[in-house]
DNA sequence: CACGATTGTGATAGCGCTAACAAGTTGCTA
DNA sequence: TAGCAACTTGTTAGCGCTATCACAATCGTG
């Protein structure tokens, strides 16, 4: 076969393999293999005369080749609903920090809020065999769990702990979460509350939160919350049409409950445009505490839970598997409902 | 070598390769080979009994060793300052979508602004042997361009398009953007004018932003602006902290022109709750069209940029690029600028 | 009906690296 | 100073796949 060149570098161009690092160095190739993946086994004499070699070649190692033979790829790979929510980006972010000061990569898949979308794109990921998966939920297709079973790889799911994890989880209860919401809204003496959030076939999470709302209104003696589903993928705008979706089909709304804080946000905004008095005539509860929660007008009350340390965790968690600890106990965040101004 | 098993599947589990696709099927390995790859060029009844022995096997390609044996990955590298910016959380979203349809994974790295950490990343991301890099901005380390050249890797830039890319670039003119919001001020009677952003060492976009801004006001013999610069990373607060370097170092301003809508919004609603009236006192300019811009009382005159069609034109870029477009022409994407009730 | 052209499949040889073991070297103890 | 352990480096054999060429089977044409 003849030789081929790396991308498409100017012909005549040989790509720099580790041979050619060994050759320069006078050593053999394993021995500039030590020097990349486990230097404390060579002496300091020989690392440096590869580490020059390196240098003035401009060796770049093939992670390819280094997978094929070693059997092991230094990628996770992450499957979120989207990137385009602040809390998903935060929380990848987070991980790919995480992840990266251990050389690993990682490799983003958007499940567009579809469990069908997510097998799909588990078996494709799947074929660079990752070391771990970090998935959002609980809730993943029979197939889905059965791919990632045979495969054996480890998997971190975030965002909820209200079920058992296929593994482990990095989250919070939705469901404790709800109820504070709930509580909190009886205890202020709101009656007629509504919930707006994301369908519950769609988005479990935001359903978790639904019930612990439910069950909350319910130990307080209110009627059962109205509840308005909108189907994803949402946008910011959409607040308002939850809003009055609320207002047209129960008048006499006194609170509502918004999934996600832009969806409150936006919703806080017209009120204000339209003069309706918040909390006064109608209170507003987001989740998830987005920068402006605080700065808007009543500031929004909110539940905060922490995307980059969830982010974090599940780094974390997959380390600890692939370091050899068999069932690393999950790990439950704390929410905390931060009351302000609008509820 | 003893046989080595998949993750940590459980032992015994043998790893199913091509070749026992093969075996099952009655054919070579090439054969399935080409069935996976260039399925057109395998007979239907062939090709039926192939994908039958995929699927009751349940195999899943190796995409290490095909990387190695066709010396091509598959995988694109995304280079961008932070993903905890909405901006490009969603234009990473989109050159995501847009590769995945051609079966191209997307990594990304996060430079946190600095051209350093940028060089580090692309050095280390060079191991993976992307088919090309989307990087963000045309300021590079001298050695990340060499690494670049180097590596003979397609390159695409995004998000400014004022000087010569590498290579090719998918942007928008920020020195134009700054002007036309320069013009705008001017027009309407601003007279001193602020700029707050992110330093200029670290972000030369904003930068750009500043450059046209400040020529619009030469042109309608204006003072030149003010420059508030922020350390990068910066909070939506920030926002906050900026309006107050302004007002303390040049109490006379009448309009600022902050360099994200992140900022402006803050500082916006942060007049309303202090009673400095927008715009009749303060004149309020943004950048990106946020959400939240047009909800917000006054709603916020900005500059609408599309990070999602940049997204997928630079991936597009990348594309042809990679079908034998040796020189595709530069994308400038044109901005928009939305006079809302701000400014 | 022989001929080259066209098509489908197989055999062979690596891609660039690491795991596993072998071999050589040094230092220390008995 | 033999003998063994500890350390350093080299040798060998693949990892699972695709590129390339070789070959067989089929086709149309004069």
């Amino acid at each position: 076969m003849r030789r081929r060149r790396f991308g498409n570098a100017p012909a005549g161009t040989g790509v720099i393999t580790m041979s050619d690092v060994a050759n320069r160095a006078g050593v053999s190739s394993q021995t500039v293999s030590r020097v990349i993946g486990r230097p404390e086994m060579v002496t300091e004499e020989t690392r440096k005369r590869v580490n020059d070699a390196i240098r003035e070649l401009n060796y770049i190692p093939n992670e390819a080749a280094r997978n094929l033979a070693s059997n092991s790829s230094r990628v996770v790979a992450v499957v979120i609903p989207t990137l385009s929510s602040s809390a998903f980006a935060a929380q990848v972010k987070a991980t790919i920090d995480t992840l990266e000061m251990r050389g690993i990569s990682v490799i983003i898949g958007n499940s567009e809020y579809s469990v069908l979308r997510e097998e799909q794109i588990i078996q494709t990921l799947l074929e660079r065999r990752p070391m771990g998966f970090i998935l959002t939920g609980l809730h993943h297709t029979p197939r889905a769990m059965d791919l990632l079973r045979q495969s054996g790889v480890p998997v971190v799911e975030t965002w909820d702990t209200d079920t058992a994890p296929l593994d482990c989880a990095a989250g919070f209860s939705n469901i404790a979460a709800g109820h504070d919401v709930g509580s909190l809204l009886a205890a202020r003496g709101s009656r007629r509350i509504a919930f707006v959030g994301g369908a519950a076939h769609q988005d479990s999470r935001a359903n978790g939160r639904f019930i612990g709302l439910a069950k909350a209104l319910e130990e307080a003696d209110l009627p059962p919350p109205l509840r308005i589903e909108l189907v994803l993928p949402m946008s910011t705008q959409d607040g308002i049409g939850g809003l009055d979706q609320v207002l047209q089909r129960a008048p006499m709304t006194d609170a509502i409950f918004f999934s996600a804080d832009s969806l409150a946000l936006s919703a806080l905004l017209e009120c204000n445009r339209r003069g309706l008095r918040v909390p006064e005539q109608l209170a507003i509860c987001g989740f998830g505490d987005f920068d402006l929660a605080s700065l808007v007008t009543p500031a929004l009350t909110t539940v905060k839970i922490q995307p980059d340390v969830m982010g974090r965790t599940s780094a974390e968690l997959l380390l600890a598997r692939l370091d050899g600890d068999d069932k690393p106990a999950s790990v439950v965040l704390q929410h905390q409902l931060i009351r302000r101004g609008s509820a």
